[in-house]
DNA sequence: CTGAAAGCGCTAACAG
DNA sequence: CTGTTAGCGCTTTCAG
């Protein structure tokens, strides 16, 4: 037979006490005659006995997993590594532990997601919305457990949310064009999906508005490859553009691999959405608005955290500021 | 009072039948009334009840959580990240969920996140170690609970280990830079501690030796602005070396940066170990042997399932093998 | 095909 | 300071 993982009972018995006792060490509970405790350790160790989390979450009465749910676009990109590295390093020294899982843009994902974390009792979850709806969470979610939104804004169910300054930084990033005499800006984008593209495009077009200038979007770009084909053809129209704003990290490399096809990379500008390593070593260093993901998901654990604690108040909008950062591609003069 | 979350005990009660029969229904047991079922399923429904995974985990015989463990260098970085995005993806089809963790080439916390994972029950564990010993594992986890290590080879546990070909790479990196005329080529690295960097340096040593070349190490180097300070000094004395080879990513950046200074990027030769987003782009183009860290965490995933469907076979080596990607700065004439 | 009883490993509540 | 009893939500016997 197959003696199995130990539990309390046979450490109570080869310590020769009560089975409540070794609870009580175990769980560091001071109020232990120090004999008691060195033969209940003792026996810890001969037995190599650890604790069975799920068991005695069962039981307890403030019945947490210490364990939170954090579920982003995909965990493999940059943006939610780092966003995801931040919860961690939030999630630490409360005695945390991160389940994570990737949507790919989704729902049925987010939804199967989800219930995973529910089934578990997570004592939380951080939420980057996939599917434009989130009025599920209401029906699958328990309410004992928050959640608290991050990098997208959800429909249909209110809490937390920690967003980029998205439309206040697409319009910094257009201002500032416009300051370098440009007066035919494209934007490159990957529209209509995803919420946070649509404020970026927002911020793009009311600078325009302001200005009297003339739009030119093009949008559907998901990846790299489509968006330099999508550049090139741009840029062989008769009056180009003569500045680009990408509205996303691949578009944006996309958008540099044209320019340099075309010989354009020293005449035309570009400042791009989402900042990317090694940008300064290109030629020229690529200007960007860039986002601070570890900043948001500090705020976000934070946020969660307090909702954890039992806050009550309103459901919050948390901003994340933008930064410009000039690096040669966006002071080219128009 | 607070209803708190709706047990199977409810369901039972607001469907009338027995607690058995709603957790046969759960559990899609297919000797159940279809009549009985469809009661059952309104009452779900109705209650948005959700099975505990912990309390039938429980009593459940095979004891699954349907849950592994991922332990990393840093989840934030590129190359951890991709690898856990891979293990994401083995996983999902067989309904299991990652809880992931950073080490930071933390021993200490190497064993606490191991820890935590054998509280939790973890099914298994893909662990890249951080510290140069894992024979506390024979101690800490329990031997029902599979180890695959990863990316870096363990010490005194034997388990399933899945390597990038880092002495082979290395051996290609250093030879395709003599079959460029090269005699004086420098090894930049962060040795000692980490194992694979070690192994790295090996290749590079084995070969210079083979062809009679004096080597030139410099070690120590942890991050990128390390790196690059050390190229500028090791440049600047006299007979300096006309080809570099890097031993990982950042000091690679590292180095781009230093030759960039000092005008000499068309001059030196570079080879750096692990690619890189946007390597192509700079220039010149750096030429690189790179990992694939994608099949590293399928590997991994893979060896751990097999390991947890109940193989036994003494445990393996597997390695991942390294393309060689000349881009540029590998192909500078010595 | 259905149900009643027992118990997974642990902690809460109450005695001693 | 210590032990006993009951029971968390569920699955497993084993009877109907």
């Amino acid at each position: 037979m197959t003696p199995g993982r130990p539990t309390m009972n046979d450490v109570a018995r080869t310590a020769g006490v009560s089975l409540k006792t070794v609870s009580r060490v175990v769980n560091g509970e001071t109020t232990v005659d120090p004999a008691l405790v060195a033969k209940v350790r003792a026996a810890v160790d001969s037995l190599h006995y650890r604790p069975h989390l799920g068991a005695s979450m069962l039981r307890r009465n403030d019945r947490r997993t210490a364990t939170i749910g954090l579920l982003l676009e995909d965990v493999g990109n940059p943006f939610s590594a780092v966003l995801h590295r931040a919860v961690e390093d939030e999630a630490r020294p409360r005695g945390l532990h991160v389940l994570t899982g990737s949507l790919d843009e989704d729902p049925d994902r987010e939804r199967e997601l989800t219930r995973a974390c529910a089934r578990r009792h997570t004592d939380g979850l951080i939420l980057a919305p996939a599917g434009p709806d989130q009025s599920y969470l209401a029906r699958e979610l328990p309410p004992d457990i928050p959640v608290v939104f991050v990098d997208r804004p959800a429909a249909g169910f209110a809490a937390d949310t920690v967003l980029a300054g998205n439309g206040a930084g697409a319009t910094e990033a257009v201002r500032h064009l416009i300051a370098y005499g440009h007066r035919r800006i494209a934007f490159l984008g990957d529209l209509a999906r995803i919420a946070t593209a649509r404020q970026r495009l927002r911020g793009y077009l009311a600078v325009l508005d302001e200005g009297g200038l003339p739009p030119a979007v093009v949008g559907g770009l998901h990846d790299s490859s489509a968006a330099e084909a999508a550049t090139v053809d741009l840029l062989r129209r008769p009056e180009p553009p003569t500045a680009l704003f990408t509205g996303q990290n691949l578009i944006t490399v996309g958008a540099v691999r044209a320019l340099r096809r075309l010989g354009l990379r020293h005449s035309v500008a570009l400042v791009g959405f989402d900042d990317f390593p090694l940008a300064d070593l290109l030629e020229p260093g690529v200007t960007v608005i860039a986002q601070d993901p570890a900043a948001m998901g500090r705020a976000a654990a934070r946020a969660l955290f307090e909702r954890m604690d039992g806050l009550t108040a309103e459901p919050r909008e948390i901003r994340i500021a933008t930064t410009l950062i000039p690096r040669g591609s966006g002071e080219i003069a128009g």
